[in-house]
DNA sequence: AACTACCTCAACCGCAGGAGG
DNA sequence: TCCTCCTGCGGTTGAGGTAGT
């Protein structure tokens, strides 16, 4: 490493971890739970800085992490969620049971962004078959719930790049204006994945946002979700992502 | 077999933000 | 309000593995 070592500054070791060590580690948070990271080498008798527990804990040990190849699955869920967040590993780690927000960052790296660019940038979603699901949908606006144009833009500027400008749109979408349908019974389909075995809750309509972002007024959004239902993982969990659709509605701003 | 180039992924770093005094 | 401590996040690095020559 180039920058400073700040572990060995203090005459803590850093590096791969020995299976000595990881047993150590395991066995106390076994025992007394992680409690504060920054005490727990001392208490556990680790020479390793508390940070550096903290990640092998969270990336390698805890008992829920999931080994192994991404399934198409959850690759296609990897693609989606980045067209989404951007680079939010962990908010897109969150949505993925048994993934650390490191494993998934590495996948991005390696493999989907090369896979993405070869793939000529095509839509993920494929063979839709329509049903409905319950939508919870509500209202907010976006300095409470998404943070407003920072959060919007970020992944705004991510589809600029990959993806000609689009959230979420079908092929033959060509206006530039924000067009929101609105939303209702029709709104959600079902998608299958590969396998059939689970399936996939996505908005069926379609709709584009403007190319520019529009700084002279506060934006709504409408929170929505979308998801697995299925068996398609290990746990045989549901889980939902939820998306911030901005909405027709919004407030203009005085000009200062 | 030896060397090089490329790839993967565990681990590190600095920073931001929340909590508490 | 300010300061310190702690945690979590995202970007980056580099050792080890693999493929190609």
């Amino acid at each position: 490493m180039v920058r400073a070592p700040c572990c060995e500054k203090m005459g803590l070791k850093k590096g791969p971890w020995t299976q000595d060590e990881d047993q150590i580690l395991i066995s106390y948070i076994q025992k007394h739970g992680h409690g504060n990271w920054r005490a727990l080498p001392k208490l556990a008798g680790l020479l390793r800085c508390g940070k550096s527990c903290r990640l092998r804990w969270i990336n390698y040990l805890k008992p829920d992490i999931k080994r192994g190849n991404f399934s198409s699955e959850e690759e296609e869920i990897i693609i989606k969620m980045h067209e989404l967040l951007g680079n939010r590993w962990s908010a897109i780690a969150a949505k993925l049971p048994g993934r650390t927000d490191n494993e998934i960052k590495n996948v991005w790296h390696t493999h989907l962004k090369k896979k993405l660019l070869n793939s000529d940038s095509k839509r993920v979603v494929s063979n839709p078959k329509i049903k409905r699901s319950d939508s919870n949908s509500s209202t907010l606006t976006s300095s409470s719930a998404c943070t407003s144009s920072s959060d919007f833009s970020s992944f705004s500027e991510e589809n600029k790049s990959t993806n000609n400008n689009s959230m979420i749109k079908s092929e033959d979408t060509e206006s530039e204006e924000t067009t929101m349908p609105p939303i209702d019974e029709s709104f959600w389909s079902e998608a299958t994945v590969e396998d059939e075995s689970s399936t996939m809750m996505m908005p069926s309509n379609s709709w584009t946002i403007s190319n520019e972002p529009q700084f002279n007024h506060v934006e709504t959004f409408q929170q929505h979700s979308f998801g697995y239902n299925g068996s398609n993982f290990d746990d045989g969990m549901d889980f939902w992502y939820d998306i911030f659709i901005r909405s027709e509605e919004s407030i203009e701003l005085p000009e200062f």
